[in-house]
Formats: structure tokens, sequence, C-alpha cells
DNA sequence: ATCCTCCCCTAC
DNA sequence: TAAGGTAGGGGAGGAT
């Protein structure tokens, strides 16, 4: 949908902000038929709990008035929206952005943006500011400050400062919760509400918890900034086209004197990479650390590390013993088993370290440590707070100091990256090594943060002399040396690629450097590990790398886990946390504009030896893992069709919720959205019906009438290939059927029961040619009411009847051509039957000369395989429209898109138009009844919904006025409070 | 042979 | 307390 923004971790960086230029917006807006004004331009919000008005109307309003709905608190969310929340929770919260609902409706009441300080829900503000907090000191108790309230709006929001207070209520609270472990299947509210709020965030629980996660994930924010970054090149390369580097002439000006005239062609490759980055950048602010030993951690140290409270539940101990086996044992990783032996000890922090300066380093301490290791191997560490807003400023500034001077970059992650300095030598006619020294020199002082650089003929070995540069150093690996005396006495799991895993195996076949490997057979390399992998070691340990670098990257997959805080008492929480989760995916899938064919789903599950509880706080603890993939016929971006296939994959699983300790959501084979052709989901509906038709041309299968609350128990008796819901309108995939189409029983299940009765009705009246008869009667009755509101006869005008009439005889000759060339084709089609009969005995002679045209009124599947490959006829709705099954069509448009696409509300528009045309009004009278009861009972209440039905009623209406001279009176009306015009 | 699918491994 | 994510490459083994 428009309004939706770039979501790539970028979304407050300037460069994508002004990427999007106005024109563009505008243009954008212009273009969409339900946006009523950019009222909301460029403001976000989060709504946290219940508010007046609800969630889903506020999410509506922002929709339609430009602004942006986060499903979870994003950094750059500017406006949390809340009604009340537990002290508790405001407590760990930035409340300087927490606000009334009733600003929203206040702005769109005046028709402008207003202040929203009066809406502040809580105007006790403490501080908001980190470094100043941090400048205080470690762990100063701070009370409650009352600070005026940071206005900023570009001031990056620090992470929340904890109190005595707040931990004191904290630990009462895990009490409580420990204290009322889930027993009962808490199916009902009230207990569902009790555990949301005693959980606070802490669990997967709580609505807000996806959004405090991500928040704080260290690992999410390296991967989503190094993703961030690759697309960042790609854009940069995009935008820069053909032009010159003027940086270059700058730089020309300064080294000159330094040239060397290298007269070797040598190839030139330099990766540059910060030294111990989240530690660098923490120290911008506080250079008087620097030297010290350091770590960046979510945990305070100090006596705060190894004092943490304890769950009753859990088993350092035991926890410790299994974790150490496997990790020895099975992973062979030696780091990670030493790491739980020596750091799992009682009341010692398991907070990671991501980061620690070389100081640090010096002592033993590693990044991915526990605080509590840290602090046995040196007392006197230091730990710092993350600042995930200063890493992607600095990260920045890193590209864009680069990216002055080529853009042949290779991104690797926000802090790292190739760059091809070849041509740059050749063009700058300077030494390669004053220019690094030059770059390195620029990126410090545009960032205060020390980087290494090393320079190499190949990736590889360019990699190698960083690592010989580090810290704060360059390194180049002279073209003319001997390669594989340099490279011999390296360890083998210093080359990429090699970690815990193969360094096992070679170590076992008694290789531990270069130099053994070089020495090695590749057949003996090839039993080992495998041909792919045989040959890029023997090349590494040689110093070889074909690789090139590769400046613009396509992603191939994209995904969102969660194996922290994930604790389900009940099989509903679970639930929700998945369509949470599912949104969240779905979100990440569009904002690159694609579409996925495969879904998969991966569980981490208490391994059965393991203590209820796992020792690290809201950790995993011991766990299995386990994969279950779906494949989807069609690619899609439909969130419902991604939820129904992580449900049902969950379901499959079958296992207890409150032994999930992780859930993850994979989606892979990613197409184009462009490439994906049919946009048009009617069309493409009617399209998969004749294919359908084709492939059982007779069969007719009947099913018992599904029950509605079928949804994953009725999916799982599909075979995969039956199921598919990712194409919702796609009828043969589903297990209720109409001639040969079937309709989804989820689809079914979703709606009123009135009007499931009628497309069920519908159903039956193909089934059974002789219909029973009670249900015979309640359509009738439903027909005859609509026909007594008409304002006219439903059977055609008089001037169609004469029209008809008119051209009866030509009707009965189309009709009978129709017949034969099915019939000649060797297929007989009901529904295609059913049309031409319709049609034959309406048609108007404009409709009659459209339908004459062969490859318009036969759809091209159906004519056998000597079809020539053309668009879908244009005639193909319409054939549908005036079909006798055209509800169930509707309802499934309906039930399984979350927003009306826009091309199909065009093409009703144009068919609806065809069928004014052709004087069908008792048709469009049933069609636009239909379609507007589908939109009021949609399950869930969408306003573009609503535009869209009544785009399509104003189209019909103009079209009305324009050939009959009058409106149609319609029985249904939307009728919607949120977005019903005045 | 070549592809596909389900993993495992690695890197940041 | 703590925030254990995400993407790509490739091997094993089976289907075509």
């Amino acid at each position: 949908m428009a309004g939706d923004e770039i979501n790539n971790g970028f979304g407050e960086c300037g460069y994508f902000e002004a990427k999007k230029s106005k024109l563009e917006e505008q243009f954008a807006a212009a273009s969409d038929p339900f946006r009523k004004s950019n009222l909301f331009q460029g403001i976000s919000i989060f709504v946290n709990g219940l508010t007046d008005p609800p969630s889903n109307e506020l999410k509506q309003i922002m929709m339609v008035h430009g602004g942006t709905f986060h499903h979870y608190e994003r950094s750059h969310t500017k406006f949390i929206i809340a009604s009340n929340l537990p002290d508790v929770k405001v407590r760990n919260m930035n409340t300087s952005k927490i606000i009334s609902a009733q600003y929203i409706v206040d702005c769109l009441k005046n028709k402008r943006v207003l202040d929203y300080k009066p809406y502040l829900l809580y105007t006790n503000q403490k501080t908001t500011q980190p470094r100043l907090v941090f400048g205080k000191g470690k762990n100063t108790s701070r009370a409650n400050e009352t600070v005026a309230v940071s206005m900023s709006e570009t001031a990056p929001e620090p992470p929340p400062v904890e109190n005595d207070l707040g931990n004191i209520l904290k630990v009462l609270q895990l009490a409580a919760v420990a204290a009322t472990s889930p027993k009962k299947e808490a199916a009902d509210k009230t207990v569902a509400d009790v555990s949301t709020l005693s959980n606070s965030v802490r669990t997967a629980v709580d609505p807000a918890f996806l959004g405090e996660f991500y928040k704080n994930s260290r690992l999410h924010h390296i991967a989503t900034l190094g993703a961030g970054f690759k697309q960042y090149v790609c854009e940069l390369r995009q935008a820069h086209g053909a032009q010159p580097f003027p940086k270059r002439n700058e730089l020309r000006s300064v080294l000159t004197g330094k040239q060397e005239l290298n007269a070797d062609p040598a190839h030139y490759v330099m990766h540059i990479d910060m030294d111990c980055f989240f530690v660098s950048v923490g120290l911008r602010s506080h250079p008087e650390w620097r030297g010290l030993p350091i770590a960046v951690t979510h945990s305070k140290g100090g006596s705060a590390a190894t004092d943490v409270p304890v769950h009753p539940q859990s088993d350092r101990q035991a926890e410790r013993a299994l974790f150490a086996d496997r990790f020895e044992h099975q992973l062979h990783d030696n780091f990670r088993a030493d790491k739980v032996r020596t750091g799992f000890e009682k009341k010692m922090s398991l907070s990671e370290i991501a980061s620690c300066s070389y100081e640090a380093r010096a002592k033993g301490i590693r990044n991915g440590m526990f605080v509590g290791q840290a602090l046995k191997l040196c007392p006197e560490l230091k730990t710092i707070p993350y600042d995930f807003e200063g890493y992607k400023e600095v990260a920045f500034a890193l590209y864009d100091t680069v990216a002055q001077y080529t853009l042949n970059i290779e991104a690797v992650s926000c802090d790292e990256m190739f760059v091809e300095l070849t041509d740059l030598v050749a063009d700058l006619q300077v030494d390669v090594m004053s220019f690094v020294a030059h770059l390195r020199a620029e990126v410090r002082g545009r960032t205060g943060c020390p980087c290494s650089a090393g320079v190499g003929s190949n990736k590889l070995l360019a990699r190698m002399a960083t690592k010989k540069a580090k810290p704060n150093g360059q390194f180049l690996l002279a073209p003319g040396i001997d390669v594989l005396a340099y490279m011999a006495p390296t360890p083998l799991e210093e080359l990429p690629g090699v970690g815990a895993s193969m360094r096992h195996k070679l170590e076992q076949a008694g290789l531990r450097n270069c130099g053994d490997v070089q020495g090695t057979s590749r057949e003996k390399l090839e039993t080992l590990l495998g041909k792919k992998l045989a040959l890029t070691l023997q090349q590494h340990s040689r110093g070889i790398d074909t690789r090139a670098l590769v400046y613009e990257q396509q992603r191939k997959s994209v995904s969102a886990e969660v194996n922290y805080g994930i604790r389900f008492s009940n099989a509903s929480e679970c639930e929700t946390f998945l369509r949470q989760l599912s949104a969240e995916v779905k979100t990440r899938l569009t904002d690159i504009k694609r579409k996925a064919k495969s879904i998969t789903l991966k569980v981490m599950v208490r391994a059965a030896e393991a203590p209820i509880e796992a020792s690290k706080f809201m950790g995993h603890g011991v766990c299995d893992t386990l994969n279950k993939s779906a494949m989807l016929q069609h690619p899609t971006d439909d969130v419902n069709v991604i939820t129904s296939h992580v449900l049902k994959l969950m379901n499959e699983f079958d296992l207890p919720p409150h032994e999930l300790r992780g859930i993850g959501i994979h989606l892979s084979r990613l197409s184009d959205v462009n490439e994906v052709k049919k946009e048009n989901v009617l069309l493409q509906m009617f399209e998969k019906m004749s294919e359908k038709r084709k492939v059982e041309p007779t069969a007719v299968e009947v099913h018992e009438e599904p029950q509605p609350e079928l949804e994953l128990e009725q999916a799982e008796q599909q075979s995969q290939d039956d199921l598919e819901p990712q194409q919702p309108l796609d009828m043969s995939t589903t297990n209720t059927s109409i001639n040969n189409a079937t309709i989804d029983p989820e689809v079914l299940a979703q709606l009123p029961e009135d009007i499931r009765q009628e497309v069920l009705d519908n159903m039956d009246e193909h089934l059974q040619p002789k219909r029973s008869e009670p249900r015979d009667r309640k359509r009738r009755k439903a027909k005859d009411a609509a026909r007594r509101s008409l304002p006219f006869p439903s059977a055609p005008p008089p001037s169609v009847k004469a029209s008809a009439k008119k051209s009866s005889n030509g009707a009965q000759h189309l009709r009978q051509a129709l017949r034969k060339r099915y019939r000649g084709g060797g297929q007989t089609d009901e529904i295609v039957m059913d049309y031409i009969d319709k049609v034959s005995n309406h048609v108007h002679p404009a409709i009659f000369e459209y339908i004459s045209r062969p490859e318009v009124a036969v759809p091209q599947n159906l004519q056998g395989a000597a079809a020539a490959p053309s668009p879908p006829p244009p005639a193909t709705l319409q054939n549908y429209l005036l079909g006798s099954n055209y509800k169930t069509m509707l309802a499934d448009w309906v039930s399984n898109q979350r927003y009306p696409n826009h091309t199909d509300i065009i093409t009703m528009n144009e068919k609806l138009a065809e069928l004014v045309k052709g004087r069908y009004s008792s048709r469009i009278y049933d069609i636009m009844k239909h379609l507007c009861r589908l939109i009021k009972h949609k399950h869930e209440d969408i306003c573009e919904w609503h535009m869209a039905y009544r785009l399509i009623e104003d189209t019909v209406q103009h079209h009305m006025m324009e050939f009959e001279g009058y409106h149609m009176m319609l029985a249904e009306r939307i009728g919607c409070v949120m977005c019903e015009p005045m």
C-alpha cells in the first residue's frame, strides 16, 4: 500500500527521505484512490493496548491520511498511542512520545497537525539523555529525575534508564509470575489479560514484545544494518550513474607528492573494517576511557552482573553440563564449550558481550562471552550500553566517505566492506597505501572511530592483510610476495568459511594450517568436505580467491526469528505471536518489493533433558531445532497467506506451546513483484479456474458442507499440492467445489452466516441440478426481496429486451458456434456453456460483437494446445461476472485480500461498465449488493475496502447515468463512520 | 547428469 | 536479569 515506508532499518536516514522526492510522493498520493489527504505524512504511530478509537481505526486514519502505522514500536516510531499503561511498563519506556488517541482524532477534526504536547500521557519525564546518564557513572541509582522533555524529533531515543524502584517491581513481578505458573489452560480473557499484564514486556505474549525485542537485539541490528548497507550501495550506484568523482581531484592535489608510478598492473582490493565497532562508537563521546578494557553489553556490569536473580525453575549446573556436552562433542566448538563452563556459575550475568576493546581482549575477553565470565578475567572491565543510532550514524559516515572516491564497493556489513581500488589508483596515479592512509584518516575524522584496512590482490588476501593491520592500521600484501609461503603458517580457522565444525573435521585429518592443506591432495579434501568446499579451501590455503566483488547484491531470502522471551502458556498465545511474526516478515518482504514461493517455520523446543526454565533470563536454554517448510504454487506477499501457512506448519509440529523457546519464519524463492505477471487477482483467479477445468474437464467433486471452524484441521487433511491459501482466489486448490471450481474452506468459514449460505446455495445449484427445496426457497426469497426493492423490474427493461430480440437470431447463431467450438475441442465446460446460454438471451449488440471475436470470447486455455500465447482475454472477467458463481468469486476476492488490489478495482469498474452497456441491470444490482455485504462483513473492518466499494459504485452510477439516464437504486450501503464521505 | 529440498555451517 | 538475528553457501541424498 502507498503510505508504507521503506523499512530496511534506514527509516530515519536522510538519504531515503531525500530520494523519495516530493514529486514522487505527490504522484503516489494522487494515484492512490484511497488517499484522502497527506495530513499525517511523516508521522508514524504505534498503538499500545486498548485505545479510543481502537487500533484498527487509528490504522485506517493513518493510512487514509498519509501517515504510517507501525505494528510494533520501532526506534523511529514517532508516537505511541495508549490510554494508560501498567505503571511498571511505563517506567521502562521512553514516555516522551506516549500520547492519547485523541490527538489523532483532533488533528483530523482540525485538518492540521496539532502540537502533541497537550496529549502526552506522561508529563513527569525522566531523563532521556543516555550520554548524560552514562557520564554520571555506572551504577549510581537514580531517582526519577524530572527533566524538561526533550522535544527534539531528531534525537535518537535512548535505551530506557532503569531505576531501583523499577527493578524492585520487576523482581516482585517475576516472583508473581513464578507463583502463578500456568497450570490450567488460560483460554478465557481474564486470565490472558492477567498474564499479559504481569509479564509486562518480558515474554512474547505481550503485544509490545516484538518491538521491544528488535529494538534491543544486537544481532538483529547487525543483520538489518548489514542488509541496509548492501542496499545503500546499490542505490548510490544507481543514483550516481556515470558521473565522475569530484573528490578524486581534491585528492590528486593532496597526494601528488607521494606519487609512485607503479609499473606493475597489480590488482588492488581493499578490505576496510572498523576496529571493535560498537566500542569505538560508544567511546566517541568518552575519549577519556580510551585505553581501558571496555565491553558493550546490556548488562550493567560490576556487582549487578555477579548477583543476578535466579529463576526457581532453572538449574545452572544441569544446563551447563548439557550445553558443554553439546558444544564440545556435537559442535566441536571449543570457544562455546569453554564459555558455558567458565561463565555459567551461579549468579553471574549471562548477558553477552557484543564488542570489547583491545585492552579487554588482552585480558582474554572475547566478543560473545558472558559478562560474568569476562568479569572473572578482568574485574575492572567497564561495560557500556548499546547505541544503535550511533552505529548507524557512524556506518553511514564510513560508507559515504568511501563513496566519494568510488562506488565499486561490496558491502559486507555495517562496518566492513571490500573496495576495488585498481581503477582508482590508476586514475589518481597515487600509491595505493597513500590513498588508503588518506581515506582512513578521513574516516577517522568524520566518525571519530578508528578503522583498519588491508590491501591484496583479491578478497581473501585483502582480508588477511586487514588481520595484520589491526588495530588502527593498514597493511599491503605486496603483489610480488611468495603467497604460498606467506599463507602456509596461517591457521585454517583464519580462512573465511572455516568455523568450528570444519576446523574440527580438518584437525581430525591432521590438517591445522594452510601449509598442511597446500600439501594435501584434492581427493582427500573432497572426501572430507565435499567438492566445492574442498576446492575453495585448497585455493584459499594457497592465497587464491576467484570470487569477484559483488556491488549490487540481490536478496534471496527474508526471515524473522525470535529465540528469546518465547514463553507461551497456551495455543492461542502462540497463535497470536505467530500472527505478529507473520506480519513482520510480510512487512520485510514487501519492503524489498518481492514475493516468496517458499515458507519455512523454524521452532526451538526445550530439549527433553533441559531444565524447564533457562538460566539466562528469558533465554531459550538447551533446545532442539525443527524446521518445516511449505512450497507455494505462486509467489505471494499476502499476509493472510503467509499466516495461514505458518499456523498450519505450527499445527503440524503438534508441540505443546509451553515447550516452545524460539520461533522463526523464513521466506525464500523470492521473485520480483513486477515479475509476477498478473497483478490482477480477479483475472488470475478466472484464469486458474479455466486451467483447473482443463486439467479435470468433467470431474465434479462432491464434498460435504464444510464446518466453519475447520481452519487448520481441514487444511491439514489436504495434500500440500492441494492446499493453496496463498492464492486465495484460486479455487482449484480448495476442497469445497462449485462445479469444477472450489472454494477455500477458510474463506467460507470467515463469511457471515447469511452470505455463506448463499455461497453454498450457489454451489448446490451446480452440484445438484435438481436443487434441494428448502435452500432453493430461501434463495428465491432473497432474490424476490431484491427484485422488490429494484426501481425497475429485474428482467431486462423493454429497451434491452427489444435489442435482445433484434439480435436473437444472431445470439442463437453465436451460441451454436460457441458450443461447436467447445465440443470440437473435446471439452465441455459447464460454466462457459452456462454463460453462453445467458449471454445469448440478454446480449446487447455491442457486447455481442465483443464476444463474437473468438479469441476474446473463448479463453485461450480452453481452446486446446494450439492456442497462441497471448494475455488473458479482457472478456474473461465479464464472462464470470455474468456466470452463475460470481458470488463465490467476489467472496474470495474480498475475504482473501487484506486490502483491495488497485488493478482489481479497475477491472471491476471496467467489467461492470460493460454490464451497464449490456443492460444487465439485475446482475449489476446483485453484484453490488453482494459485494457491499461481503465488504461490510469482512472479518476485519478495512476502510480501503469501503472506499473501493464506493469507487466501484460511483463508477457504476456514472455509467448508469450516461447510458440509461438514471441512477440505480442499490440495496446496500457501506455506512462506515470512519470513512463515509461527509 | 541435474535438479530440488532439507538441513548444517558460517559470518557479521 | 536480557534482548540467543539474519542471510548466503553448500553438502547429502533423493527425485527426475
